[in-house]
DNA sequence: CATGTAACTGTCGGTAGTGACAGTTTAATC
DNA sequence: GATTAAACTGTCACTACCGACAGTTACATG
């Protein structure tokens, strides 16, 4: 007997996984397309965000969803209280659409509303953190019934969730691509030093006499830091590094 | 034809996932003894680690190997040279063994080293990013030839990936269990606030502004954290609230 | 040779952060 | 009712930070 319902071709899921791995699908609605042709899966939503002092700011979205969908839930700020989007990014554990539904009855006008747009209730969001401290999530749902899901899940959870990290890891790769044309928000190494210093507590003086340089030219590295990463005050900067993994994490 | 070479009952595998999905496999030996009992490898090893000024400092370590392995490994100090643990950490890919060998041959000393504790040359490191900042590892080494390796690998990456990820996550959970009971250098919930507001690049005056109580208040909670967490300066400790996630996330 | 980028320096004045002094109030727990 | 932890406040003196002023030097690239 087997226990997979519906279980889909082992080798179309390799092969799936290989084009994945070695770069062949770094579009996202290229990804998106061949996880539904290969899977039965309805939908899915790639979301990377960063937190911040008001809140949570989406960094990129990728979906299978309408624009309206999308428009809709954005603009009612529903991306600042979805539970599921909360436990995903907060969390390294897959977390179950329904289970989660049950857990946050407070929630229900707001799952009923996701309804409306077209997401289904069975699902799972796989959270990807990231080096950086920022976080990701990839969704995933199917219209098919619970017990259905259940089985379905549970025969290819490891696949969404290699095929989620390597998709991931394409996204990422991209844009440290990117951010390697930004010139002028891009850190020297200099700044990078004072900057390491400074989150190790050292004083301007202190990281002046560490690096053999003037206290003069520290405040000057800190405050170039200071502008390309647009903030206000060391602390903030040294915040905002960390976060993106700007100064060394290794 | 099957293209996977020698691989591993389905049943086993997804018996060992559901295992290890709902954590009746929290103790690190025994999840690694269930990974080696199903699966055809050598040797696992966990790692946990956290950046600091100084460089990599290991938090939390389990292993197949034997105890004079280990002792070896971190009395030199490989840990803090290491190439795969480097990409590994610092990356979201899985980083494979024979090919980061030849990405380094200034390393092949340590190579050899490692092959004379009982490592094999077969293997994948997969990177584990914890929201936190912190990063972690689970290393899987075989003893095939390159042929055998790289089809089994092709078959079970998906496997290995999602029971490290879930792995990683019952380790984590168990960590914040734990780090409920140090009482002492626990912050607050106002120490918490300041120290977000602080890293949102708020002054003294802004943040009792913002918060409705006296700067000197201010200074006070952020006086009793830089002296729980340890720290000479604001900044060194949201550095250190960032990288511990001891302010909030989302 | 011109252009641009990074690394580097000095001084001044104002604001922000830091440690040490010495407390009060509230709520929970024993 | 005593004890403990957390939240809260005031003042003083010192040090650190930060912005704006105005530069020099070294090196790569077109």
């Amino acid at each position: 007997m087997n226990r997979c319902y519906g279980m889909t071709n082992q080798q179309a899921v390799l092969d799936l996984l290989d084009i994945v791995e070695y770069g062949g699908c770094a579009e996202p609605q290229q990804f998106f397309a061949l996880m539904r042709r290969t899977f039965d899966i309805a939908h899915l939503l790639y979301l990377e965000a960063e937190p911040t002092a008001e809140g949570l700011k989406v960094c990129r979205l990728h979906h299978t969803f309408g624009a309206y969908a999308e428009e809709l839930y954005l603009s009612r700020g529903l991306h600042r209280i979805d539970p599921i989007l909360r436990l995903a990014l907060g969390g390294v554990r897959p977390v179950e659409w329904a289970p989660a539904r049950r857990r946050f009855p407070e929630c229900e006008p707001l799952f009923e509303a996701a309804e409306d747009i077209g997401l289904s209730t069975e699902g799972v969001a796989l959270p990807l953190p990231s080096p950086a401290g920022r976080m990701a999530l990839l969704a995933i749902s199917a219209n098919m019934s619970p017990t259905e899901w259940s089985e379905y899940r549970r025969c290819h959870l490891r696949d969404f969730q290699l095929a989620a990290n390597l998709f991931h890891a394409s996204m990422l790769e991209r844009a440290m691509a990117d951010a390697i044309d930004e010139r002028d928000t891009r850190l020297t190494s200099r700044e990078t030093e004072v900057l390491t210093w400074s989150a190790a507590g050292k004083s301007y003086w202190e990281i002046a006499t560490i690096l053999g340089i003037s206290e003069r030219t520290v405040r000057f590295f800190m405050s170039n830091a200071r502008r390309k990463l647009n903030v206000v005050s060391n602390t903030q900067a040294v915040a905002q590094a960390v976060r993106h993994a700007l100064i060394p994490t290794i």
